[in-house]
DNA sequence: TATTTTTAAGACAAAAGAGTCTCAAAAACC
DNA sequence: GGTTTTTGAGACTCTTTTGTCTTAAAAATA
């Protein structure tokens, strides 16, 4: 798989938090439910974004995690580079170490573009763009469920 | 990672074999040593593949495993297949079962297009091509060594 | 037939990824 | 101060991936 699994639920959460109110603190059980996460699961994966610095969170009643930038700031890249580190876009497609342009692989050309298409695609993915399209064209952010589930309290 | 451990070892075993003479059945013993690669885990890799029809394998002395096809016609994708299966070139980037034209995911139009370009570099690279350039510029196989330890007896 | 060389098959172990659970700490509110 | 709600931290389990090892089976050769 490209992203890890927690990966792919810290990307799916963070569309969530970019689809609501500004600076409201959302309390992860409730992400979890509507996302159909492992809640423990979810938690662990945000404490990795909260100490990131891509989410702050708040303690207590009313209490929860927000993001820090507004989502039109944040590229997916941030959330990915956070979870999964930079290995997919630094690493040699035939896994060997200090590949690269000075000492290259039989595939490193050809995987450079590759890779660099999928740079592109998370540098220029915003969560607030994406969440536009997804609220336009009622997308998923679950299995079976739309971004129109994210509304109804 | 884009490809799993065992599908990059079974690209560079491949790519041993394609640079050997043609026919010739050579022992796995002897590409997990150039190849710095564990003997048993190997073989259990390309069993994999003789299995999918991709290698041929012979016991006892002078046996070993060779293609069945000549290299100019086995394309990459056919070992990524193989042991990654299609999941790549199928899963959506978020991991939402289902996910595609017709119920797409906000990633999807994005990942769809990443993923033509990774489709494109495995169906486009074959093994004799990747031979050749590696041969010419005396590329990587290994970690610290290029194609001519290949040649070494 | 016995020995050697090789792949085949599968049990086993170690490490990483995914997921669960418990308890502590902070904040709110009674 | 005590209770409730929430995140934080960490132990723990389960699964998958990676890697090791042992034994069987096939082929060659003496």
């Amino acid at each position: 798989m490209l992203l890890s699994k927690s990966c792919v639920y810290g990307l799916r959460a963070s569309l969530f938090l970019a689809n609501q109110e500004k600076g409201k603190f959302i309390p992860i059980r409730h992400m979890s439910d509507k996302l159909e996460i492992s809640f423990h699961f979810l938690t662990k994966i945000l404490q990795q974004l909260t100490a990131e610095g891509i989410l702050e969170s708040f303690k207590g009643p009313n209490g929860g995690v927000r993001l820090v930038k507004d989502g039109r700031e944040v590229p997916l890249m941030d959330i990915v580079l956070a979870i999964d580190g930079p290995q997919l876009l630094t690493e040699c497609a035939l896994g060997l170490p200090g590949c690269g342009v000075q000492n290259p692989c039989p595939l490193h050309d050809k995987w450079a573009e590759t890779r660099d298409s999928i740079k592109d695609m998370l540098e220029n993915s915003t969560l607030t763009e994406l969440v536009h399209k997804g609220r336009a064209e009622n997308l998923r952010l679950t299995a079976e469920s739309g971004f129109d589930i994210l509304f109804n309290e």
